[in-house]
RNA sequence: GGGGCUGUAGUAGAGUCGGUUACAACGCCGGCCUGUCACGCCGGAGGUCGCGGGUUCGAGUCCCGUCAGCCCCGCCA
């Protein structure tokens, strides 16, 4: 039987005692971290959520409190009252933030026992993810986690204070709302009422916050659950949260200055982190050029240089006829890899064969020149025309790709983001952020031969574009913006068609019939003829951001209660099946599993 | 849909060329210990080697399949 906590309240969290406290009478509650059992006395570390603190039990001086202590084991959740007392000499631990005091124990309460959990509950012990996730509620009660948990609170503060000081209103949008066309997977939801039709959960409340401009709020936020049924990665979950904004009668450049001063306040008061602003701005273009990439980290250098010009009258004919064919050959310079293994030549190799490349020319610059299969191909003209555009120097290693422009890019860009790993160019606690603009209003897709939307269907094309939606739409950019930190997209947005023949446009050019607009998105097309202001925004993803914040290599790390990479909950073993009547009432028969 | 890594007491690991009763650590249980703090010392319990099949005189070990977790490609406006 336990005891029972009667009128008890406590006076202080075991984390916050200091040598302040000496000589106060104290009552605190908390989790049992260890205990320490001497014969004689009893030390026990108290938990809870602000930190740790030693209590000590003494037979001679409370035998009722020390043998209530024997029975303690880890994880029995205890009340005790006693005195705040300093240390003895010699004893202090200066590892412990309450290293200074003890609590000197006169009633020791045990208000409930624990069974021995799966794993310590502390810093050190490294249980498996799936065992954590099963026990989320005890790898919760570990400081690392506690610690995300906590920042991520003071994160969601900041903004909440920030874009109310700028005259942001935050307004709820409907989580039960429509499928659209275009974007992810849907997750779904049957109607009971309703029976054969669905409600969708929101991809991002796009829709809701621009009519919210049309209605005149002006300038809205939102701290926001969006759902995506798509495959998962270490850095997203198909439920995930989004800061998302919207403001009205604003320019690409509004959104992007009072955002960024809101990642700046963010990182002042989470990590006490100074950004230099305003953030460094490249086009897509230029991303792409010197990146590979739309998401470049920008903590090293390893940049992209163009070759195809002076390789395409060269002797190797693999490179000559990837020009040839209108493709392009890129390398990169990686200074002092002439040192690299045979063994991590071939790894390279396949490493950018995952993103399309049909291989990796390298070459070593050794005393003797160039030391490569391909050195053979090429003439000394050849040669020094490349070495002086890479700035090749002894010990350089160059790594050369020669495809279409698509994989050229993304697996160059790649390799450099994995190089930059590998040779450890960026630190964790270097924030660079980039703000990505001009991109593509539109993209050609193969599988439905149709144009898409790069962005989303609702983004405006830059004013000067705007008359090649007719000539030559796959070269329009958009009044759209990302903002990337260190290789990661952590929010996107853009400026939104609010003229609804713009909107018509944009449908026709990806293939939307008028008739489909109207029944996906009649109500916004509505809207727009009805005193729709400019308008625009942006959407930041929370836990990306917190990864970042947090230095943690899995979104997993900084939400509460995550999914596994087949979106189930190792804890509550969602999803599950539901009950023959729940499914007749939805009017639902599942279709005979094979 | 595809590629890769991992799976052995509660936990995280070792386990050789296929060979006796599957090791030691942490944790747990019991005992001892009055200044420890990831306490210490002594003793003890604890195993469906993920699961199924195959090869073999014999499988944790080799082969096939399968499940789960993780990383990646596709996918993610």
């Amino acid at each position: 039987m336990n005891d029972i906590l009667g009128d008890w309240k406590r006076s202080h969290y075991c984390g916050h005692l200091t040598a302040a406290d000496i000589g106060s009478t104290v009552c605190m509650m908390g989790w049992v971290q260890r205990r320490r059992d001497h014969g004689g006395l009893i030390f026990i570390d108290l938990r809870d959520r602000e930190g740790i603190v030693q209590l000590a039990l003494d037979p001679d001086r409370d035998p009722d409190a020390h043998s209530r202590a024997d029975k303690v084991r880890n994880e029995f959740v205890v009340a005790i009252q006693g005195k705040v007392s300093p240390r003895p000499e010699g004893t202090v631990n200066p590892k412990m933030k309450t290293g200074e005091v003890e609590v000197e124990v006169s009633e020791l309460r045990i208000l409930n026992t624990a069974q021995t959990p799966p794993f310590m509950i502390d810093e050190y012990s490294e249980a498996a993810e799936n065992i954590r996730l099963k026990y989320r509620y005890l790898d919760l009660r570990r400081p690392t986690i506690q610690d995300n948990l906590v920042m991520r609170h003071k994160v969601a503060r900041t903004v909440r204070r920030y874009l109310d000081a700028n005259g942001f209103l935050e307004i709820e949008t409907p989580v039960l709302t429509k499928s659209t066309p275009e974007g992810a997977r849907d997750y779904l939801v049957p109607s009971r009422v309703n029976s054969g039709t669905f409600y969708a959960l929101p991809q991002s409340p796009q829709l809701f916050k621009q009519l919210l401009m049309v209605s005149g709020y002006d300038r809205y936020f939102q701290i926001v659950k969006c759902f995506r049924d798509e495959d998962l990665r270490a850095d997203r979950q198909p439920e995930f949260t989004q800061i998302d904004c919207e403001m009205s009668f604003v320019s690409r450049d509004d959104v992007m200055t009072i955002m960024e001063e809101m990642i700046s306040t963010i990182f002042k008061e989470a990590i006490d982190v100074d950004v230099q602003l305003p953030m460094a701005h490249l086009t897509y273009a230029e991303a792409m050029d010197r990146f590979g990439v739309d998401n470049p980290d920008m903590r090293f250098g390893l940049e992209l240089t163009e070759l195809s010009d002076l390789v395409a009258a060269s002797g190797f004919k693999v490179f000559a006829d990837v020009v040839a064919k209108g493709g392009i050959v890129k390398a990169i310079n990686v200074k002092g890899g002439a040192s690299f293994s045979r063994k991590e030549l071939d790894d390279l190799t396949e490493f950018v064969k995952i993103y399309g490349a049909k291989g990796l020319a390298w070459v070593k610059m050794t005393e003797e020149g160039w030391q490569s299969p391909i050195a053979k191909f090429f003439s000394e003209n050849d040669l020094s025309a490349i070495n002086e555009r890479l700035a090749a120097e002894l010990g350089d290693l160059l790594l050369f790709v020669a495809d279409k422009p698509k994989i050229t890019n993304e697996a160059l860009g790649r390799l450099r983001g994995h190089l930059g790993q590998k040779l450890e160019l960026a630190q964790k606690d270097d924030f660079r952020f980039v703000w990505i603009t001009d991109f593509p209003l539109l993209e050609w897709d193969e599988e439905s031969k149709r144009h898409v939307a790069v962005h989303h269907p609702f983004t405006a094309p830059m004013d000067e574009d705007i008359s090649l939606l007719d000539s030559d739409p796959g070269k329009a950019r958009a009044k759209a913006y990302d903002l990337v930190l260190n290789g990661s997209e952590i929010g996107g947005g853009s400026i939104r068609i609010h003229d609804q023949s713009v909107q018509s446009r944009m449908f026709k050019l990806m293939g939307i019939e008028q008739e489909e607009a109207r029944e996906k998105f009649g109500f916004l097309l509505d809207a727009l003829e009805y005193g729709a202001p400019p308008h625009g925004g942006i959407a930041f993803g929370l836990d990306r951001l917190m990864m970042i914040l947090s230095g943690s290599d899995s979104i997993r790390d900084v939400i509460a209660f995550p999914k596994t990479q087949k979106a189930t909950c190792l804890m509550s073993e969602a999803p599950g099946t539901v009950d023959e009547k729940q499914l007749r009432e939805l009017s639902i028969r599942l279709a005979k599993s094979k």
